[in-house]
DNA sequence: CCCTCTCACTGGCCTGACCAGTAAGCTCAC
DNA sequence: GTGAGCTTACTGGTCAGGCCAGTGAGAGGG
């Protein structure tokens, strides 16, 4: 290779990119804010100078990634939506499909998630905070006896809760993600249990021994805690052979 | 509200969607494996019964979500992409740039799951995976005078070492992203540093801090040297006001 | 056997058209 | 005046057909 300038491989940039980019653009600089609407499909073309189909494509690819959203019919012209972490759950469920992304992986990584929530909850928390926590899980108390719908929804409840405490919102749509990848890939047992209710049980019994480390403000107990909880709930679906590095991660009481 | 049945929301799917959908479940059922083609677009308009502008809207979507590529003139039709996170960091870019996610949020992401990282790598190590990350270590010492994208390269290379080592491609994904956009906000002031080998000299010094805790095979040390170095390192980007959580984080050494 | 050139076919893009919806604004009865 | 109903000008969804610049497999020549 001669000395002197490097150059970068380049690629052809289609139309309908170039379209797309500038919207998005638009949208991250907030001069289009969710609500806004964007003109019709025709006056874009005008806009851009590019023809229907190319414009629609662009329009597509918005829309796909949740960005906007166009009605047929109606005169406003497409939507700027609100950010949604629709798109980042999309994708992080495809890592998990298809990237030999083991459930042992998964249950490994809400474990650190929750963990680190649990932990930043209990060093961070305020006094309202708290007491929202405890409000769900009177709710799951409660929805035990009402069903596995209202049961899950408390808990979902708490674990925002938590999140909020935790002053960090990557780790709950993170925590999400991937919550919502395992149950997927166990829902069907989950649903067929002949012992929901024990399951229930169980579940809300780890949630308040984490509610009592983080009202006492011990966050090395609660993400502790937390950790090894969600260990014992899912270790019946990993195989023996991958519980090594599950184990790791509870083995927080060396010398 | 009747008892009895309830009833989801519907929307209407456009023709183009139910394309997306059989493409994306023959790939993620292993139908279509990467390096595999797709018909050509006027074969797919006679399969799909659509029309050859609905079927390219259609493969549009695939391409900017990253599963397919086509080039023009290509008589092989479109190509099956291998998985890539390139998706996945295209949408936490976007979480991060106008989801009120903060600078302090990132950082403490990142320590978290740097950290996490760490202490399973400590734990779980071979021999040959602490000597591939000890070969890192020494190729970012030698480019402290080569320049700073060698340095960069391998100081990528030793993260990768350690997520192998940690069993969990997840975090490594992840952290890989959240990775990305740190450094995008604050690329133009790493560019422009005047003290840019003083820099580089500091982070290997807490890389081989990391790498003797992984070393002697102490999770927590590992973890905690790891959150400590990043949290020196990043905490200059951070208002003094935002710095409350990621104290939080350090702060291990408790009662 | 290798090299070269051809050509059928590819994807990128455009024009123009039809249809079923939507909602603003008008009409009209009350 | 006011409300209900209708008209209408527009929207997005979809299609048919066409032109162009590329590509690469295979035909042909060396």
């Amino acid at each position: 290779m001669s000395d002197g300038a490097q150059f970068q491989q380049v690629s052809p940039v289609r139309l309908y990119q170039r379209i797309v980019e500038q919207i998005e653009q638009a949208i991250t600089r907030g001069d289009l804010k969710p609500g806004q609407r964007l003109p019709s499909e025709r006056e874009l073309v005008t806009q851009f100078g590019a023809s229907r189909p190319t414009v629609r494509e662009a329009l597509r690819v918005l829309e796909s990634n949740g960005l906007i959203r166009s009605r047929p019919g109606d005169p406003n012209g497409p939507e700027i939506l609100p950010f949604s972490s629709a798109g980042l759950t999309k994708e992080m469920t495809r890592l998990v499909q298809f990237d030999n992304v083991s459930m042992a992986e998964l249950i490994s990584f809400r474990m650190i998630l929750d963990g680190s929530a649990s932990m930043l909850a209990a060093r961070l928390r305020s006094e309202e905070e708290l007491s929202a926590m405890e409000r769900t899980i009177a709710v799951m108390s409660d929805a035990i006896e009402t069903g596995y719908d209202e049961f899950s929804k408390a808990d979902v409840a708490f674990h925002e809760a938590v999140a909020v405490a935790s002053r960090n919102s990557l780790i709950e749509v993170c925590n999400q993600v991937v919550r919502g990848a395992v149950l997927s890939l166990i829902s069907d047992k989950v649903a067929h249990a002949h012992n929901r209710k024990a399951l229930m049980r169980e579940s809300l019994q780890h949630h308040q021994e984490v509610l009592e480390a983080i009202r006492a403000r011990d966050g090395a107990a609660a993400a502790r805690i937390s950790r090894r909880k969600l260990l014992d709930y899912y270790a019946g679906y990993v195989p023996e052979s991958e519980q090594g590095p599950l184990l790791a991660l509870v083995d927080d009481e060396e010398p």
